[in-house]
DNA sequence: CTCACATGTGTAACCGATTACATGTCAATA
DNA sequence: TATTGACATGTAATCGGTTACACATGTGAG
């Protein structure tokens, strides 16, 4: 690797002019531009960005911080992120959280230390949990409870609404909610949503309880059919839930959509590999991820965004658990 | 944030005493060590690891590069990567290639200005498209082509040879093989694994062809399901595509396993999703990446690795498309 | 009583960039 | 002719660490 020392010498002027060429600032002869590009393309020069980044205490990287990138929900907001920040000229530094407040601590420090220009995080944890570096913008994703911070969410409360109005519209007497886990805001949005339309439609409801992984949702789903006969009508709390419960009642001879209707929330990709394929709600993901990386960028650049709550609109996709 | 001249000045010894007492190396009284800590306490002093970095010439960073993030295959290696780099101190720079060599190259030439320790990437480039710093171990993973680099895989055409095996070992008479892309080596052995074990039993079989992705395996299956109607078993060359076949099949009312049994290829989580849950030869993909962190760590660290081919064995997960 | 060596500490060079500042040339202007 | 400002370039300080080296001091061996 050459340094802008070799790149000098080899086009005979001092190093100022080589790094004055290449920021395009004070002035430079168009003879030294020559002998400079020349050298640079000689030696296969690329500057040295950590040397940059010590000056100028910017790293041009930004840390994104997910539960875990093996929950189908994260691949495609850090895919989404990482899109939007390298067109900037960001690159992306993951960590995994397990929702973990000690190792959401530790990736902060670690980015800090590292430079980063600005963190992405999607946590459960409370502002009061975590040491904030404040000079290095934050925007939350998904989770809105770290209150004061520029957040990216989607509407939880108004897609649970709509999903409830669907089950009606398409017939459903008996519905029932599998909520999320209580320490997750979006469930608790979701479950509120549900509620407040179904005692707006004056009807009777059924709430189960499933944490987000297929496993737990299998069980729930089990005990759910056993003691429930008369529901033909479910909304789930997200998708991974759904499918546990569409599996099980296919398993138990169930016909969907004809006699039980689902329908699961997040609009991720494997809702389309079950069959029947799962109507959801679906949250525009990559849109909120390129969405977050844009108003971070903002944040880092000093420019004023336009808000700092953005919280973008939920679609039903209309698929083959719900009738037609 | 503070730096080291402010933990000296508080501690009251120079700067190299405290890098000393950071360090572990040298000689540090008793008493400075005390008051260091205590200064470094007091300030809430982290070292600058970019500062570090520019000395050493070395980041505590691995470079990962992977096609598509979003790809249901990557997210488990990426996460292995990250947990066992964690645990020797280096953190993840993520980059998705999509299969561009443009792309990789940019990630290459990024990771090196950025000083990274180490490089795994999932490619399907040979060594002549890219330019290697020869400096910077790189680690292949998955796709076994990039001659002469250290590799992590799992042994495709075993895999392939034993789902045949199974199928037939089920009962299956009229077998067919849903090839991947040619331009993809492992797909390239699994196709050749079923080649040789449906010859060495001197059965027929058919071949079809799909991209690694829902929409082009379902298209495949429509013309296939079309054609072909003695097919009584049907092994993919990934997940992907047995799911994309499984639904079509559902769809079409075919009788899952009895009239026809299917068997994937990959082992990701949504294999677990769909019902009849999918038969598949699974690959050790948390393991995989495990082990091409170790491996590459171990090149880091200059320690000589047993091998440079490490061959993982792939298992059969015998579910609910395949027979009892 | 020296000498050798372990212990302890500070000064300054260095990693590879950026940039403030000084210096110098040259043409236009007063 | 003296002054000014645009153009051009180099020297050296700086970012925040690490470490070679020089220079103490103290102790035990010969």
């Amino acid at each position: 690797m050459s340094t802008i020392k070799d790149v000098a010498k080899e086009a005979g002027v001092s190093v100022a002019t080589v790094s004055r060429f290449l920021n395009k600032s004070g002035y430079v002869s168009e003879n030294s531009a020559k002998n400079v590009l020349d050298a640079i393309k000689k030696l296969d020069y690329q500057p040295n960005s950590v040397a940059r980044a010590l000056f100028h205490k910017t790293s041009k990287m930004i840390g994104l911080i997910v539960p875990d990138i093996t929950n189908p929900f994260f691949p495609e907001l850090a895919r989404a992120v990482e899109d939007v920040s390298m067109i900037y000229g960001y690159k992306v530094l993951l960590g995994n959280s397990d929702g973990d407040p000690e190792k959401e601590q530790n990736y902060l420090d670690l980015f800090d230390q590292k430079y980063v220009d600005g963190i992405i995080m999607t946590s459960r944890s409370s502002k009061t949990d975590l040491t904030l570096n404040t000079d290095t913008p934050i925007v939350v994703l998904d989770r809105a409870n770290i209150s004061g911070l520029p957040t990216v969410t989607s509407n939880n409360y108004e897609g649970a609404r709509q999903a409830v109005e669907l089950l009606i519209e398409k017939g459903a007497m008996h519905i029932a909610h599998i909520r999320g886990p209580r320490e997750i805001t979006s469930a608790n949005d979701r479950y509120q949503g549900f509620i407040d339309e179904m005692l707006k439609n004056n009807m009777d409801y059924v709430i189960a309880e499933s944490a987000f992984n297929l496993k737990s949702a299998e069980e729930a789903a089990h005990h759910f059919f056993d003691k429930h006969k008369q529901i033909d009508a479910i909304f789930c709390s997200n998708d991974t839930i759904a499918v546990g419960f569409l599996k099980v009642a296919l398993k138990k001879g169930i016909q969907i959509p004809a006699d039980l209707q689902i329908i699961g929330f997040d609009g991720v990709a494997f809702g389309e590999m079950v069959y029947p394929e799962l109507t959801t709600v679906a949250q525009p993901i990559y849109d909120m991820g390129a969405m977050a990386s844009r108003l971070l960028i903002k944040l880092i650049e000093k420019e004023e965004p336009e808000q700092l709550l953005y919280e973008l609109k939920n679609s039903i996709i209309e698929r083959g658990t719900t009738r037609k």
